[in-house]
RNA sequence: GGAAGCGUGCCGGAGCGGCCGAACGGAACAGUCUUGAAAACUGUCGUAGUUAAUAGCUACCGUGGGUUCAAAUCCCACCGCUUCCUCCA
């Protein structure tokens, strides 16, 4: 959620940033208004309640036949107060419904607009060309049996695969390369729950645009997550931590698990787009002040992580409309898919800036001593997606892959998937 | 799944329905002493809202409700933890 005094002491910020996004200004307005309202009625509670409070004490203090008038004189302001709180409670339901509609303030630069309008920041590596005709990441997965989707298909429906001797070994390479590189950045391993309560998805935001993403199972009110971002982002929920040595720093590795409900069609072919899939993923907990330049430390750590694989990709700002609600900036990298012959998304970095800690009570303590919501950020590392651009960029006219260098030690110095011989 | 017990501040740990935002101990921080450190002593020492205010007032003793003029303290529900039994990867 948004910081409450910034809505009231700069509104125009707030409503230039929900212009950007193409979001409501209007309801900033109504924001301010219902916390208004809401502070008229908590102070008169606060005000009636210590009239309650004094009179409560005199009656304990006071002479027996003076305490039955007290009693109830004080009956009658308990009637009154009661009512006083139900009214402050209720503006204060009203103001939070309202605030927790707007969302996270956009940094300025980001470009204004919607999934068109991204800025692409740079383009890296050349894209792959062949002098034979490619084959896409289903063929490749089928010929060098290392990709099942029929599989997949036949015991968990659509969007479900198998992944098969290297393929298995490669994506478990892959996320060991970005767990060893995470590491050595500081990131502290963290293998997370990917079933959560209800309260946990609520406060990392994920119930709201996205709820229909989710997979629920109501046997248990648990969550199955899409992303460990929310039981990273959970994880030091009500906490006050000690940034003092630095920004806290955790790698995530888990699976993922997605509906995909709002896809219908979309992607059907191959793993670029499936229910389930495991990730690695970067998250950080900072000093606000620094949250910026830690946004370019995860891209850093990405397109790292991309050149390693030797992929060619570009990076773009994401425009305001497409941005999360929590997000205030996003930097996607996107990796050059040759059989669609179009980049298609393998990273997103968010800076959530402090709305996503506010919510969920995430604070630090400043030098002075006093406390303050802390920023926090994440990115990803690697995901089973990867193996899409990483088969098609590196095939060879016969079908076999090379293996990317930096992936090599983690299986066992292999240089090279090839098609099986079957006998 | 069955039984019992427990949930209090950074930690440990008290707390008769009013004098409890909470004893006491430890940790931490500041100071005195010391060449320096330790020890000892003195002081500070939860979070948030409101406010010009580190004044006052208000809220918070797992969460939510209830009883009462008054609840950390009584009642109910839920969540969590521990131990025992059962069961098992």
């Amino acid at each position: 959620m948004i910081d409450l005094n910034l809505l009231r002491e700069n509104p125009a910020a707030i409503k230039a940033s929900q212009r950007a996004r193409g979001a409501s200004e209007s309801l900033v307005d109504e924001a301010a208004a219902a916390d208004e309202a809401w502070r008229a009625k908590l102070i008169e509670f606060e005000n009636l309640r210590a009239e309650q409070n004094a009179l409560s004490k005199e009656v304990s203090t006071a002479p027996k036949e003076e305490k039955g008038a007290l009693v109830a004189k004080a009956q009658e302001l308990g009637s009154r107060v009661k009512a006083a709180e139900a009214a402050a409670n209720e503006a204060s339901e009203e103001l939070n419904t309202l605030v927790w509609k707007i969302e996270n303030v956009v940094i300025d630069g980001v470009p204004a607009g919607g999934e068109d309008d991204f800025l692409v920041i740079r383009e890296v590596g050349t894209k792959a060309t062949f002098d034979f005709e490619p084959r896409d990441h289903v063929a490749l997965g089928e010929l060098l049996d290392i990709i099942d989707l029929e599989r997949g298909t036949k015991i968990s429906g659509s969007r479900f695969y198998f992944l098969k001797g290297m393929g298995a070994r490669l994506e478990l390479a892959l996320m060991n390369l970005a767990l060893d590189l995470a590491t050595k950045a500081d990131f502290t391993a963290l293998i997370t729950p990917t079933l959560v309560r209800p309260e946990v998805m609520a406060g990392t935001g994920f119930l709201g645009e996205h709820a229909d993403e989710i997979y629920y199972l109501p046997a248990d009110d648990l969550y199955l997550t899409g992303t460990s971002e929310v039981a990273l982002a959970g994880y030091h929920r009500d906490e006050i931590l000690d940034l003092s040595n630095g920004p806290i720093r955790y790698a995530g590795w888990s699976t993922c698990y997605r509906r995909e409900a709002g896809s219908h069609g979309k992607d059907t072919r191959g793993i670029l787009r499936v229910h389930q899939f495991n990730k690695l993923e970067m998250f950080s907990y900072i000093d606000p002040d620094q949250a910026e330049q830690e946004h370019l430390k995860l891209l850093a750590l990405e397109e790292q992580m991309l050149q390693a694989c030797g992929l060619a990709y570009r990076v773009i700002d994401t425009a305001a409309g497409d941005l999360g609600s929590s997000a205030a900036r996003k930097y996607d990298s996107e990796a050059w898919v040759p059989s669609q012959n179009t980049y298609r998304e393998l990273t997103s970095s968010s800076n959530c800036t402090t709305f996503q800690a506010r919510r969920l009570n995430v604070r630090y303590r400043k030098e002075d001593g006093k406390t303050a919501t802390a920023a926090t950020l994440n990115g990803t590392l690697a995901t089973t997606r990867w193996l899409v651009a990483i088969l098609e960029t590196h095939q060879q006219a016969d079908g076999s892959v090379l293996i990317p260098e930096a992936l090599r030690p983690y299986l066992g110095g292999a240089e090279v998937i090839s098609p099986k011989v079957r006998g």
